[in-house]
DNA sequence: GCATTATTAGAGTTCTTACTCTAAAACGTC
DNA sequence: GACGTTTTAGAGTAAGAACTCTAATAATGC
């Protein structure tokens, strides 16, 4: 593999575990068993491997994201979304922890984030438009808009949270329940919506995907 | 007054302005006209800035979020739920930027905030259910559960939202629309649950407080 | 085999950070 | 107004950050 690509593996393993914040340029030359000055000399900056690590997670997030043109969406697809967002997320987790600071220190990251935020809305609101015209929920074009953004911020903050909120000494890791408990808290946000005629159907399915947590209530 | 409270006071003002990661102790002294000795003669170092300032945020919130013994909720006891929390979100807007790390770096506040957490969970989940008792929402207390968490990261996820995705070099500040625009936010959460009797009248009376904002869809 | 280019090592530079230390000033009190 | 305490100034320190520079080594084309 490139030096260039071990070292956006390498940083991203880094950020991920420790946080952006305190992983220095070094850490990550350190890491490899390579010099500092090898890594300037693929990577003009810092921030230039951020960029690189935003611009291959947009690409995978997008991907996730898309809506098949040939057939109704089923209950199943809706769970695949999830999946495939959680997990995607928690490969990347060190992008939304201090996403501000990030943007702040990079207009052409920012810009581009922007973009990408629109998109995904776009996106998560065709999802739930097509789960509409599956059947599935009920729901007016306000409250799909509303809806997708609510989504939008329970998804990026999840890994926040669950740091913030639910590591202890004694359980000083995310565990697989943790995570995909955000798939559940996101089940919460659209479960009103749901038509009597799928009510029960959905609701099962996504119980065993991912059943009320324990330290929820 | 003390130098001590101009110290948290003029840190308060330049976190919020430009992040905890960006503003030094020297910054702080500077900007109070007061050397870094004496801002350490006051303060340890400056997560104990930081501690005293959570404490004070601590303490208002806990203050807004109080549910009335003596009498049942009403629509405007709602409203003003939210606009205490935002208001007073905004005030300490720093806090929940990059909370991870200020966790982080001192054991003792995690602890504290992980309580606090809690706590707060447990006083909105309260809010729901008076509402609950005064007819407004139809709401199981599974329900209430999720939906009180769903509050929680809509709310203290809020101004990373909008500088993330909303600021831009035209609107570079967030203006009142937009921090209003996290009260209809939370609105449409609840809007599910009104039950028929309240729904016009609630939705009334929120959409002169907050109506739809315009980049929403 | 030689010239050229791409890649790497590693010491070093500059800047900033959190924080310390000493001495002076201000204050209270009797 | 002397004396102990509290508060302040400000130079200074040690560590660490991002990043640069020079020279050596490897790879490549001809």
């Amino acid at each position: 593999m490139s030096t260039k690509q071990r070292i956006l593996d390498a940083a991203l393993v880094l950020f991920n575990e420790q946080g952006e914040r305190s992983v220095t340029t070094n850490h990550i030359a350190a890491h490899l068993n390579i010099s500092p000055g090898n890594l300037y000399y693929h990577f003009k900056n810092k921030q230039a491997i951020i960029f690189d690590l935003f611009v291959a997670y947009e690409e995978m997030v997008l991907q996730n994201l898309q809506v098949p043109e040939d057939r109704e969406l089923t209950v199943l697809d809706k769970v695949n979304y999830l999946k495939d967002t959680f997990t995607g997320l928690w490969q990347c987790r060190f992008i939304h922890r201090d996403m501000e600071h990030l943007l702040q220190a990079d207009e052409a990251l920012h810009a581009r984030y922007r973009d990408f935020f629109r998109t995904c809305l776009q996106q998560v609101g065709k999802i739930y438009r097509g789960l509409r015209d599956a059947g599935m929920i009920a729901i007016s074009d306000d409250e799909v808009d509303s809806l997708a953004l609510n989504t939008w911020i329970v998804v990026t903050s999840w890994f926040s949270f669950l740091r913030c909120n639910l590591l202890t000494d004694n359980q000083n890791e995310i565990s697989q329940e943790m995570l995909w408990g955000g798939i559940y808290q996101v089940f919460t946000l659209e479960r009103p919506y749901l038509t009597d005629e799928f009510r029960d159907k959905v609701i099962e399915l996504q119980t065993q995907v991912s059943p009320k947590p324990a330290w929820l209530g």
